[in-house]
DNA sequence: GGCCAGGCCCCAG
DNA sequence: CTGGGGCATGGC
């Protein structure tokens, strides 16, 4: 099963894509990205960049054939999201939006991650800009993150800034000490930082448990953990996210 | 107009 | 170690 772009962009995982038409757009490494579903294979083809970050080697049938197996709801989620992939997203963005992401909903995270672009990153052309690197944030002040809405998460985003340079030790970490290492940045807990190792270093072991994930654990799994869905625990905690979210969840 | 959103910090017990 | 209040903001 190919990739579903739709449901891989729209899940939660990213919040640097918008949808116009047919066309899906972002910034992915510096490049102004434009992809429909036609375009697709070709954009991809010799572009190993891409190829990497739409995650497009990984062993998704396997994965999908061995959830579906464990658990009918599993089944069906797949069955009608086709195939989600976990992108292999920048670190550093996946921090800052993951900040953003507490008690907050996906639109907002969206417009702040796109409010953060808009004044601190660089300019790619008339509509486009880059999501600022850390060094481009070293004078903001917490004020000056308040003032952009960023509310509570003002302080959380000051201090990622300033310890961004841990993010080049999880690569080498096994996972919970990975957690630990991220959990030093104020505003990263267990959550955000199960975010980042999944979005940003593909640690399929990670289980992010949020609102969602937590109500639908209790209602269709509730002597279960992630342990049931190993070992792709990650991809089909994705598949329940989104069936929650898109109100699958309730039938 | 309350309620809630891909939580976490901090403080009481 | 566990539980609960508080936190900014906007969409619904």
């Amino acid at each position: 099963m190919s990739i579903n772009l739709e449901n891989t962009l729209f899940c939660g995982q990213t919040f640097a894509w918008s949808k116009q038409g047919e066309v899906f757009q972002a910034i992915v490494d510096g490049r102004v990205i434009e992809i429909d579903e036609t375009n697709f294979p070709s954009t991809i083809a010799h572009d190993s960049k891409l190829r990497q970050y739409f995650d497009m080697d990984y062993e998704y049938e396997n994965a999908e054939s061995i959830l579906s197996e464990r658990d009918p709801y599993l089944a069906s989620c797949i069955k009608d999201y086709g195939s989600i992939h976990i992108l292999n997203q920048d670190p550093w963005e996946v921090l800052m939006s993951f900040l953003l992401s507490q008690n907050n909903n996906i639109k907002r995270i969206t417009s702040m991650y796109k409010r953060l672009s808009e004044t601190y990153g660089k300019q790619l052309d008339a509509n486009h800009y880059t999501f600022p690197r850390p060094e481009e944030l070293l004078v903001v002040t917490e004020a000056d993150f308040r003032k952009l809405g960023m509310g509570f998460r003002a302080p959380y985003l000051v201090d990622a800034v300033a310890n961004h340079q841990l993010l080049q030790d999880i690569p080498s970490l096994d996972f919970s000490s990975a957690m630990q290492h991220l959990k030093i940045i104020k505003g990263v807990g267990d959550k955000v930082a199960s975010c980042i190792l999944l979005f940003a270093y593909h640690r399929m072991e990670a289980f992010p448990l949020d609102t969602w994930m937590l109500k639908v654990m209790k209602a269709r799994y509730p002597s279960k953990d992630a342990t049931f869905f190993a070992p792709y625990a990650a991809l089909a905690q994705q598949y329940l996210f989104h069936g929650e979210r898109t109100s699958k969840g309730g039938k």
